[in-house]
DNA sequence: TTTGCTATATATCAATTAGATATATAAATG
DNA sequence: CATTTATATATCTAATTGATATATAGCAAA
């Protein structure tokens, strides 16, 4: 049977104190969207089932003209299965990248438009290094509050480490690339 | 309507040669297994729809005491539709890194707990990154001949850059967490 | 020698995950 | 005044993962 990690994503988040479904979203599309994600469609049937095996407690709030909130705190028998979670070995973790496996396909289109792709993959990361730079900014100037932020600076500094190796490896792809002939490539440019 | 991305990763496999689908999946295990890999489950059902598109064609090589072995051909048609998605601007990627999932609860368990994890990570990067200059000096050495060798070494050169991140994370976590004193964590170690 | 492991091969299934959409209201933006 | 963005819960299809079933052969260890 295969093990759901949304299950322990959720209930970590939780650890972090009580929070309604969309809450849960907001956090896996903003500050950890390097190396998480998760989707509506498996956060609220979790947190369902999470009530359900006493692992959580749910109160709503009502709201004047918006919908209710449904708030999930963790029980002690919740922090006790993320802690147990949490000290197991971690398998392997294969990430599909699609920039990478077009590369591998290379050969079928003309070299200039394998280096606009890559151009596109190397600005992304610039991008994404730029937000991770922000937000550890945001958080060394104290303008958060948080015990946690001393394993989130390492998740920064992670986000800050990877992306740095995408673009230098973007770069000298791009070097390679224009050194590369077309006769490497099967679709030559017209002209 | 979302969009299959192993029907891509097939066609490119076949647009190296004729193969059957185990000789895909052995592919996705070996060499590419840092940023890509395929299941059985798809595969199957892919060649299968493939063929029925006029993508590719199937020849099936009978074999005494094994099973017949299903050989499937890029047509040109398939092949075109390859072209077509290799030039398509690619979407972001998020990989799920469970080890960075992990850490970012670290404070649930004890520093010392989260030491291992981080070790456990950086050991297994290391082992890939060797296996990574192993695959890459073969190549090197043209024992093998093929046309794709030049986009191949591009995604090595991926591999390494982006272990060699990971590995140079990780010693920088170990020794940010030797630092951390236990108050950072919610469990103690005992003694 | 027989048990277990690995490799060759195709095939299917349940559980998990991704991504889009439906519904409904308020606030902000242009 | 219209559109976009944010707040919120909820559901659905399609894609993906990971395990298992089936069957044969070769190899090594117990």
């Amino acid at each position: 049977m295969k093990k759901s990690k949304t299950r322990f994503a959720v209930l970590g988040i939780l650890s972090y104190g009580p929070m309604s479904g969309y809450d849960i979203k907001k956090f896996y599309g903003q500050s950890v969207a390097g190396f998480w994600s998760e989707s509506y469609g498996q956060i609220y049937p979790i947190l369902k089932r999470l009530a359900e095996e006493g692992l959580a407690t749910k109160s709503v709030r009502k709201q004047e003209g918006k919908p209710d909130r449904h708030i999930y705190a963790i029980t002690e028998k919740g922090r006790e299965e993320l802690q147990h979670w949490l000290v197991e070995p971690t398998g392997r973790h294969i990430g599909r990248h699609e920039a990478l496996l077009k590369l591998m396909f290379g050969k079928q289109i003309s070299v200039a438009d394998n280096i606009i792709q890559i151009k596109r993959f190397r600005d992304r990361q610039r991008n994404e290094l730029k937000e991770v730079e922000e937000l550890k900014e945001r958080f060394i100037n104290e303008e958060v509050d948080d015990p946690n932020i001393p394993f989130w600076q390492l998740t920064f500094s992670y986000g800050e480490h990877v992306n740095r190796a995408y673009i230098e490896w973007a770069e000298e792809t791009l070097e390679a690339l224009r050194k590369m002939d077309d006769t490497a490539s099967t679709r030559k440019e017209p002209g």
